[in-house]
DNA sequence: CTCAAAAAATGAACACGTTCAATATTTTTT
DNA sequence: AAAAAATATTGAACGTGTTCATTTTTTGAG
């Protein structure tokens, strides 16, 4: 029976991981240390390094499980019909927002979004990198959709705009998780008032 | 004569500085060790961190450095006469690129991005994320300027605007300092693009 | 069943940022 | 000018992520 030696292997991968998101909820992820994890884990260090290439790639696994879901529900959101443009935004940006929270805490976020800025050649920065190009992706699907149903004006570049307003639902994500005391709402708030104009502007019918 | 002290406190400090921006450049931010950093300095590593919190806050001072000499041509460009909106902003984009690799290089910024992200509440990220907001202000600034010569829609609020625009210019650099290939002229034509919608569609008299 | 080869696990050792008790220097007081 | 107080310097020691030579476990052929 050769798959004693498989099962052991997901066995301890789960254990691994478990342990892990466990300890970077309770404790956060600076001082969840390795010795810990593996030790709750029930193996060694060494064990540890021989399934995880370091401490910021056992996020990864978070990160990718979050941003995949959301992904999911923004499809379904940019499938249905909608009549005008700042709500449709504000929905599929809702929804990023509402979700952020499920697995990550804003601590791991951080932490991930500084891996990912600071070592961008390795796996861990190529991997969040693809995930966010996925998400602006969507957002430009989402205008390109309403223009093909008439609701934005067809002059409009729907990739240039997209970009311009993901880049901005990042970049306040990113003032949202460096703020303890910041809010979905709040943030949901404040990218609804920047998109406004942008809205209205591109909307058909409006002038 | 009891400036004795006070002159070699700022010689040290000087000194330090100067070994450290000059490793941080020739062998980058990580490979940079305090230890060398200190022995360049002719100092021990204890008076290193009696000079400076930590690592990163040898970054601060050119980050500050870099920032503000980028405000004060800022408002020049500002201050200038404009017909136009897209070349109003390209201009002053422009500038912010062009200078942004005068001091640091790209592995600098990400290092000093991803600091500001990972501790928050550290005094190196509160400045950085000021710095950020007067960057985010004076894009509010120069469409508020065009508004009020006419180049602008009335109807437009220049603070949602500027603080969309700004927020995609940031995260369009966060994506030039993660990919060492990427070169300025790349970074101004695609933001460009992404600006061209929404400056024409905020445009006085285009439709 | 035995045993050699392959795979996995281990933890001591290493690297480097940071701290701090001990020491040295400068300034102030008398 | 001597002593006391204030300030600055030092480098050994510490914490934690990561590596790697050694040991243990598993596998499959004979």
């Amino acid at each position: 029976m050769s798959g004693l030696r498989a099962q052991k292997k997901a066995d301890k991968n789960r254990r691994i991981l478990e342990a892990a998101t466990t300890l970077f909820r309770k404790v956060g992820y600076d001082s969840a240390r390795i010795e810990d994890i593996a030790e709750m884990a029930g193996v060694s260090v060494g064990t540890f390094y021989n399934y995880f290439k370091n401490k910021g790639d056992m996020l990864m696994a978070t990160v990718s499980m979050e941003v995949e879901e959301v992904l999911a529900a923004g499809d379904a959101i940019i499938a249905r019909d909608h009549d005008e443009v700042a709500p449709a935004l504000s929905e599929l940006i809702g929804k990023y927002y509402d979700h952020s929270l499920t697995y990550l805490s804003k601590e791991m976020w951080r932490t991930a979004m500084s891996l990912s800025i600071a070592q961008p050649e390795t796996p861990f920065s190529k991997r969040y990198t693809a995930l966010d190009h996925r998400l602006s992706k969507q957002v430009c699907d989402l205008i390109r959709a309403l223009q093909q149903r008439g609701i934005v004006r067809s002059e409009v570049d729907c990739d240039a705009v997209g970009e311009l307003l993901f880049n901005n639902v990042n970049m306040m994500f990113i003032e949202f998780v460096k703020d303890e005391d910041m809010d979905v709402n709040g943030l949901k708030a404040s990218v609804a008032k920047q998109n406004l104009p942008v809205a209205s502007l591109m909307s058909v019918g409006a002038d």
